[in-house]
DNA sequence: TCGACGTGCAACGCGATGGTTGCACGTCCC
DNA sequence: GGGACGTGCAACCATCGCGTTGCACGTCGA
């Protein structure tokens, strides 16, 4: 909770963020930064800034473990935000749906 | 179709165009830049400008009439992003529950 | 036809974002 | 304890996105 949808789709809507999400998929005990950014083209310190943003939009969860930190998967966000699609496009058929009803019943003037 | 779901994420990351969409909901006929900014504290160059980012991402639909131009929701690319969104949850999951079951099943080693 | 209205495009300024490098701190291993 | 490793933080620069204004073009109505 206390996290905006927009914050959500913000951090989604960077590419290097999408596939960081994809890959920590394959590392369900969690992945450090320093791994995650060796295949990368980019520095350490990008991809870490990538997971804070992808931790404060609460689809990551980061946790200390000696003098390395993993970061994981936490999927409740991703979830709330799919669900707060669905229903805007629910709303926009219903509405569509109303409009169709109107115009058959008698009036687009 | 051709549209990348980060466009889609980078239009809905802002409140404005959600604001938007929200409102465009409500007017299924369609609605001009000009009447959708005459409410908003910004200017019509704006809107126009926020509209097109919808239209790029293929969210809203443009049609001109005579010297006006009506925009009107497009339900597609929003179920298709939502259908996106709930994929990747699932994937999660069942990764999430295949741990698990690892776990129970003897190794975490 | 001519004035009025509405839209689209270009140029500009400003703040946010993404990337880099360098350095200080905490932690493991010998 | 001491060296090596890994992380976190700060400073700096380039780029992008948002908002503004001004102007030219197309379209409607008298």
């Amino acid at each position: 909770m206390s996290v905006d949808v927009g914050q959500v789709f913000a951090a989604l809507s960077d590419p290097h963020r999408r596939h960081l999400l994809e890959t920590l998929g394959d590392h369900p005990h969690g992945a450090t930064a320093t791994t995650l950014a060796l295949p990368l083209p980019v520095s350490r310190q990008a991809v870490d800034r990538h997971l804070r943003v992808l931790e404060r939009a609460g689809l990551v969860s980061s946790a200390r473990r000696g003098r390395e930190t993993l970061f994981a998967v936490r999927p409740e966000q991703l979830t709330r935000s799919a669900a707060w699609l669905t229903d805007l496009g629910k709303r926009w058929d219903r509405r569509l749906e109303r409009l169709k009803n109107t115009a058959e019943s008698g009036g687009t003037p």
